[in-house]
DNA sequence: GCGTTTAATGCAACAGTGTAGCGTTAGCGG
DNA sequence: CCGCTAACGCTACACTGTTGCATTAAACGC
C-alpha cells in the first residue's frame, strides 16, 4: 500500500498530526510486513526523525488503539508492527527461526475446524507457521501443503 | 499424570538427580497446565525448596531440552512450562483473556488446510485459541464452533 | 499572526523477563 | 571416602515495556 496518506489518516481518527506520528505510521506502510519497535527506530533515524523509545511505544500503541496497524508476536516475546489493512486482522502468520522476521499471509484462507472444550468461550484463534522465510537458507525445504498438524 | 517419577525420568536422560530438578519437573506434573517461571518459583516456595532465579531459569531449560517438559509462549510475553506427554507436542493451546492462563488443548484434534506462500518452508503450525476460559466471567459467551477465522 | 488549551513529547526512573560469568557446592562413579 | 565436574547460587547485565511529570507544540478561536 504505497500510496496512503498517514497525516490524513490520523487527523480522521481525531488524533494530532505530529511529524513522529506521520513518520511511524509511514514507515510501518513502507515496511511491508510487521517490524519490532527497534526496527520502527532504525527507519526513523534513516529519514531524520527523533525517536525517543518511550515516545515511539506510546505512537505504536495510539496507531493500534485507533485501527491505523496492528500488532503480532514475534519469536523473541517484541511485538511487531504493520500498517492495519482493511477489513480487520483475520489471517495467519509465518515466523522465520532463523532471520526471526514475522510476514502476514494475507493470501492464506486457512481452514481450520475445531470444537472448543466445555466451559471456554472463544474469542479469536491465532495461527502461526514456523519454519524458514524465502530470503534464508537452510537445509529442510519442506514446502509442504496440508494438512498440518499444530 | 499423578505418578509420573522425576527422578527417574531425570536419570534416565543423563541429568544428576538435584533436589531442584526433581521438585521442579514434581512441580510441572502436579500443574496440569503450562505454567510461568513466576508460578513454579511459588510452587516450589510451598514445597520448602530454594529456587534461586537463575537455576530455575537452567532447570527449566534442560527440562526442555531433554523432553521431559516443553514450553509455550504466554499472553505477556513470558514463557510457560509444562511438563511433556508422550508424542511430541502436537496440540493446540487456548489463552484466557481475563486470568492469562494457558491450557493446552490435547483433546483437540483441528485441521489445518493450508498452502504456503512459495519459498516458506514449513516447520511446524501453532494453533492458539484466544477467550475466556472456564473459571473466569465475562460477558461473550460464544463457545462457538467451527469454521474459525485466525 | 497571536494567545490559549491540552495532547503529545522527552526525560528519568522503574518493573519484569531472561542471560552471562564465575566461584562454590554437591551428585555420582570409582 | 575421594575426585571430578555438573549443577548451583550469586552478581551483574541486556532487553522490552511502563509510569510520572515537566516541557513542547498542534489545533483552534480570535
Ligand atoms: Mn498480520
Ligand atoms: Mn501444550
Ligand atoms: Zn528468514
Ligand atoms: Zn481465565
Amino acid at each position: 500500500m504505497p500510496h496512503a496518506d498517514p497525516a490524513g489518516l490520523i487527523a480522521a481518527r481525531g488524533g494530532r498530526v505530529t511529524r513522529t506520528r506521520t513518520a511511524v505510521l509511514a514507515v510501518l506502510f513502507d515496511a511491508g510486513r510487521p517490524i519490532s519497535h527497534d526496527e520502527v527506530g532504525e527507519a526513523l533515524d534513516a529519514r531524520g526523525v527523533s525517536h525517543d523509545r518511550v515516545t515511539l511505544y506510546r505512537t505504536l500503541d495510539w496507531l493500534v488503539g485507533h485501527d491505523l496497524a496492528h500488532k503480532v508476536a514475534g519469536p523473541d516475546r517484541a511485538w511487531r508492527f504493520n500498517a492495519a489493512r482493511e477489513g480487520g486482522h483475520q489471517h495467519a502468520h509465518f515466523q522465520c527461526e532463523h532471520c526471526g522476521k514475522v510476514f502476514c499471509l494475507e493470501s492464506l484462507q486457512p481452514a481450520i475446524a475445531a470444537t472448543l472444550p466445555s466451559g471456554f468461550r472463544l474469542g479469536r484463534a491465532e495461527l502461526t507457521f514456523h519454519g524458514l522465510c524465502p530470503a534464508c537458507p537452510g537445509a529442510a525445504a519442506s514446502e509442504a501443503r496440508n494438512p498440518v498438524a499444530p
